[in-house]
DNA sequence: TTCAATTAGTGGCATATGCCACTTTCACGA
DNA sequence: TCGTGAAAGTGGCATATGCCACTAATTGAA
C-alpha cells in the first residue's frame, strides 16, 4: 500500500480528465520553460498566430473559454510585449490581437520546446493512441450539454 | 465559417485536454452548484472520504497534484467547515485531514448532483467510451516523465 | 430618429495550481 | 549527543479560469 495509495481509481470523468491535466501540463511547462512561456500561454500564441487577427471573442471560442478568463490571461503576454491589441474599424466593440514581432520570435522559439514534449509524449503513448485520445477530447469538447434546466 | 473556425484543429496533446478540460469542467461545476461546490472540490471531499484520515502528502500523491497547491484548495473547504486538519500522533510534520459530519453530509447532497452529470454525460458519449478515455487519462496520469535532463 | 435589447469586453472577486524560499520535525551517522 | 540532510507543510507570488455586474457600441423595431 506504498504507492497504490489510489484505493477508489476515481470514477469520475472529471476528476480524472483534471488529475491527467495536471500531470501532462506540468509535462509541457517544464520543457516550455527554458522560453519563459507555459502551456498555456504558448497555445494562446498559437491561436492568435493561425487566426487573422482574431477577435477576442473569437479566440474564447475557439479555446472554448470564459471571454473575461481570455482577457485575463492575455495580460502577461501583452505586459511582455508578445501580444498587440487594437480595436476593429468597424465595429469598436470588437478588440482584435495580433503577435508583435517579438512575440512572433518567441513562438518559434517555443514551437521547438513544443515540439520535443509533443514527440517525447508521443513516443510513450504512441503517435495513433494519442491520435485517438485527442479525437476522444475533442468530441468531449464539442458535446452540447443542455436541454436540463427545462427550457 | 461561422463556427468552423477552428482552422488548425490543435494537435497540441495538451491544449486539446485543457480545452476539453474547460468544457467539461463547467458542466460538471454547473450541475454541481447547487450544493456549492465546484467539481474540484467535490473530488477534493471525495478524496479525503475514501481515505483513512490522509496526510495531505498522500493526498496530493493521489490526485498528482502539488502539495503546496493541495493546501491552497483545502483552505475554503476548512474555512467553511467541511475538512478539518489534525498532526499526527507520531510524526508532527505530518497533516491528517478527515471530513466534519457536516462535510460528510455536504459530500452525500453533491454525490446526489455528481451522479445526475456523471450519467449525463456518460449517456452522450457511451458509458464504455467514457470508461476507456477514464483509462486513457489513467495511463497518462501514470506516466513516468524523466530522463532527459541527463540524470 | 429614438429607445430597448443585444453584443463584446472590462474589472472585481474567488477558486485552482505551481514554484520557491522557509520553518519545523525527524532520522541518522560521526 | 550533536549536527547535517531529508521530509512535510506553509506563505507569498503569479498564472489559469469562471461568474457577475457594468459600460460602451450596435442593431432593430416602433
Amino acid at each position: 500500500m506504498t504507492k497504490a495509495t489510489l484505493p477508489g481509481l476515481t470514477l469520475c470523468n472529471n476528476a480524472t480528465l483534471r488529475r491527467a491535466g495536471r500531470k501532462l501540463g506540468r509535462f509541457y511547462d517544464d520543457v516550455l520553460a527554458p522560453s519563459g512561456l507555459k502551456g498555456t500561454q504558448y497555445g494562446l500564441l498559437y491561436q492568435i498566430h493561425i487566426g487573422s487577427e482574431p477577435a477576442m471573442g473569437a479566440i474564447a471560442e475557439a479555446l472554448i473559454m470564459d471571454l473575461s478568463a481570455l482577457g485575463h490571461t492575455l495580460k502577461p503576454l501583452i505586459r511582455d510585449g508578445y501580444v498587440e491589441a487594437f480595436a476593429d474599424k468597424d465595429d469598436r466593440r470588437v478588440k482584435r490581437v495580433r503577435l508583435t514581432p517579438q512575440g512572433g520570435l518567441k513562438l518559434n522559439e517555443a514551437t521547438k520546446l513544443w515540439t520535443i514534449a509533443q514527440q517525447r509524449f508521443e513516443a510513450m503513448v504512441g503517435k495513433d493512441q494519442a491520435a485517438k485520445l485527442r479525437a476522444a477530447l475533442d468530441a468531449i469538447a464539442a458535446l452540447d450539454f443542455d436541454m436540463p434546466p427545462a427550457r
